[in-house]
RNA sequence: GGCGGCGUAGCCAAGUGGCUAAGGCAGAGGACUGCAAAUCCUCGAUCACCGGUUCGAAUCCGGUCGCCGCCUCCA
């Protein structure tokens, strides 16, 4: 039984579609006022990790990712790089999808922008005013907070508490009736972006655009809302105020929100500018090593980014690595071969571990301790001369849970070939070997270790590989 | 100030009432090896502190200390 975490009601519940058969998943992607850094790494991945579980499962997924392309921060931006502020967002989303593609993480099913969805937003507000939950004033037009009595069960506060830490901030406009009041549509300056609407021009207040696109794509009532965890208030409350104020429907199933990516103890923050680029990592580490750092903590768990960290992923993948480059020379490549057999019981031992695991609200940290344990039994197996069916029979269930958190995909097993002057080193080292020059040998070695190579000697003959 | 969360071995990180507290990194010893590497075996935790509930608590309750997040644009 799958069980996954849901915010509203603080408690990890059972999943039960709300279609049998299909998912509908909706992740808040990312404001495209600027680029996109380590924390949008790890909602490409955690989203990611829910499509493939949940088509693990046996679920038709779909997953929707949006594009906040319209808003304050955005119009701002533009005016102070004079460029219009769709060509901003586009550089930002080229570059999201760059590196979404780089950590492996597959294309959602949709990504829709703000302003490609106006139309939708103006209806919604229509309805919204319409069932008196919304008033226009002075152009804009709020959601009157204190209308809606479900207001706050989300992020766990009340009026009054919002009210009194809000006070100090807030300033008090005078075209709200109350000062908790959010606008849904807002009046646009001269200068700025704006549609025609029934309320004159004017473009999307900030959280209405997510209730409008969400529903497009997968109804009133879905099963999972994704984002970050600083997302839940204000935006998911007040999304989840406006869908259900305009519905009268219960909005989504599951809030599922992951725990923010925080730099040597600071929160990253794009008004401070204490944050790291999708490109800075990416130039600095390798995909798998990245998503396996993401993955090996929970997705709930807020995480601390450095170098150190991710230079300790690389070392664990490193077990992986040898595993399967020691597989291939043992029993063949993957493919030909592998069905057939049955995993010994000691692997499938691991791998129901794993299933248990990941279906305890996707707990990846866990489950990636039996891909461990796994690696250790195939090392075990290959130690004590099991057989080649067994061999191949295991290696491909270990490969089925890898491919379950889109793990080392593009392992390196074959070590591609060195270069023709390492080769010689190499086999004259093999020479020296052989007429027991163990002085001569070792000095070869270092010379091929000099050029950037390590030399194993196997049973099947020496192994050169480019080293870490 | 209000709300929420966290504190588990040198580091990272699972586990939330009961078998010996997963796993990884780093480290030590052993096996294998000409030497290595890889691999296998072995080794490390009074679970922040104090008190309480319970036959039994890392796990529940209360308190203390420390850290973080949200309350304002942000994954």
């Amino acid at each position: 039984m799958l069980r996954i975490y849901d915010t509203l009601e603080g408690r990890k519940k059972e999943f039960v579609p709300v279609r049998e058969g299909k998912v509908g998943m909706y992740f808040c992607g990312m404001t495209v006022q600027s680029e996109p850094h380590v924390g949008h790494m790890r909602v490409a991945v955690v989203s990611d990790l829910f499509k493939r579980y949940l088509r693990y499962k046996g679920y038709d997924v779909t997953l929707v990712i949006n594009f906040t392309d319209i808003d304050d921060k955005i119009i701002e931006k533009a005016g102070e790089e004079g460029v219009d502020y769709l060509e901003i967002a586009q550089r930002n989303i080229d570059k999201f999808m760059e590196f979404l593609h780089f950590l492996g993480a597959e294309e959602a099913d949709h990504y829709p922008r703000a302003t490609e969805f106006v139309g939708e937003i103006i209806k919604l507000v229509e309805r919204l005013v319409e069932r008196g939950y919304a008033y226009e004033s002075g152009g804009d037009v709020y959601f009157e907070v204190k209308k809606w009595k479900n207001y706050g069960k989300l992020s766990k506060r009340n009026l009054e508490d919002l009210l009194a830490g809000a006070s100090q901030r807030v300033a008090l406009d005078d075209k709200k009736r109350n000062p908790e009041d959010f606008a849904v549509w807002k009046a646009a300056k001269e200068g700025e972006p704006a549609w025609e609407s029934p309320w004159g021009m004017g473009r999307p207040g900030w959280h209405i655009e997510c209730s409008a696109m969400s529903t497009k794509y997968l109804g009133e009532h879905f099963d999972i809302h994704g984002g970050g965890t600083e997302l839940i208030f204000p935006h998911h409350e007040n999304e989840m105020a406006q869908s259900e104020a305009a519905t009268g429907k219960p909005y989504v199933n599951h809030w599922v929100h992951h725990g923010l990516v925080n730099l040597v103890g600071e929160k990253m923050s794009k008004s401070t500018g204490h944050f790291k680029t999708m490109e800075e990592i990416a130039a600095k580490f390798p995909p798998d090593v990245v998503r396996f750092y993401l993955l090996s903590t929970h997705y709930r768990t807020q995480i601390e980014f450095s170098d150190e960290r991710l230079e300790e992923a690389a070392s664990s993948i490193e077990r992986f690595e040898n595993l399967f480059r020691t597989l291939d020379r043992v029993v063949g490549p993957e493919g030909q071969g592998d069905e057939g057999a049955e995993p010994s019981a000691a692997m499938e031992e691991e791998r129901a571990k794993f299933i248990e695991a990941m279906d305890d609200d996707l707990n990846t940290a866990q489950a990636m301790g039996h891909l461990f344990e796994a690696v250790r039994v195939l090392n075990q197996e290959i130690e004590s001369g099991a057989s080649a069916e067994v061999l191949r029979a295991d290696r491909r269930t270990l490969r089925g849970l890898l491919d379950i958190l889109g793990l080392l995909k593009d392992l390196e097993t074959a070590g591609e070939d060195a270069p023709e002057e390492v080769e010689k080193l190499v086999a004259a080292r093999t020479d020296a070997r052989a007429a027991r020059d163990w002085a001569r040998a070792d000095e070869l070695r270092a010379e091929i270790e000099a050029a950037g190579y390590t030399v194993e000697d196997t049973p099947d003959g020496p192994v050169v590989r480019k080293a870490r």
